[in-house]
DNA sequence: GAAAAACATGCAACTAAAGTGCATAATTAA
DNA sequence: TTAATTATGCACTTTAGTTGCATGTTTTTC
């Protein structure tokens, strides 16, 4: 049994064909995807299995999505797939207004942020736009 | 010549009726609506003529446009409607995901954040999901 | 003030992404 | 092996955003 497999059982995932090879997809890949992009990554492909494939990764952990304000979502695999349970991140990403592609920097965590009086934080989203490291050594 | 008038005019738009009714309707919102909302607050309405105002709105600089993750873009005025020029605030926006509203916390700068080499900053959208404090206060 | 230019509005139509319904195929449980 | 569950494929719907174009209105020019 391939490792893959494997992943996708520890996330209580059926590893059916198009399953396997979305995974493999995304992690070829150092960026976020669209569904789009996963689409024009497969010859055979139907968007509606492709688009709850994607979704049913984002269930159950494998991936998250990242809303990075061009108003497509986006998906990157969790950092650590092996580990099981959300182990939240709360990272940043970078938006490249040129190449228009989306990164994780898995390393940049959100600072923490006080709130006014009655706001409760549950989650966070912070996106970067500039011009990304490949396009600004041009 | 009306107060509202006046702002029009210093950000170079020119005051005609549903510009002056929906700039009205924003002062009357402490937080930030759809075109939607807009939409439903007027009795007539012709939801491109809405659309075009808003974006002019924001094009000459009176709105911002801020993406929440809800998928539908919401607008609010900026800080200082009566100075002219892209006071580029960078406050943060807080969405409540109880009642959905999306409140600009203008007084909450973003933080400085440090990127990796390469990276250029050139803009940045921090919106914190949870409970607002009319939603946490029940 | 009349004519021309520029700009605003209304209506229809289009686009793109996201999502649903349902029939069939495949897999797993009984 | 049969029944139940889950996955896939195809068609179709929904919604937000956007554009084209004709008409209406305001502003500029002479
Ligand atoms: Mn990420
Ligand atoms: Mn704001
Ligand atoms: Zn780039
Ligand atoms: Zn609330």
């Amino acid at each position: 049994m391939g490792e893959i497999e494997l992943v996708l059982k520890k996330h209580q995932i059926r590893p059916t064909a198009i399953r396997l090879l979305m995974y493999r997809f995304l992690t070829e890949k150092n960026v976020a995807v669209t569904l789009n992009d996963i689409e024009a990554g497969f010859d055979k492909s139907e968007r509606t299995t492709l688009y709850r494939t994607i979704k049913t990764f984002e269930k159950k952990g494998l991936v998250h999505q990242i809303d990075d304000g061009t108003g497509v979502a986006k998906y990157a695999l969790d950092e650590n797939t092996l580990k099981v349970g959300d182990s939240q991140d709360l990272h940043l990403h970078f938006h490249c207004t040129k190449c228009n592609e989306t990164t994780c920097l898995t390393d940049h965590k959100i600072p923490h942020i006080s709130l006014p009086k009655g706001f409760v934080s549950k989650d966070m989203n912070l996106v970067i736009k500039g011009i990304c490291d490949k396009c600004s050594n041009t």
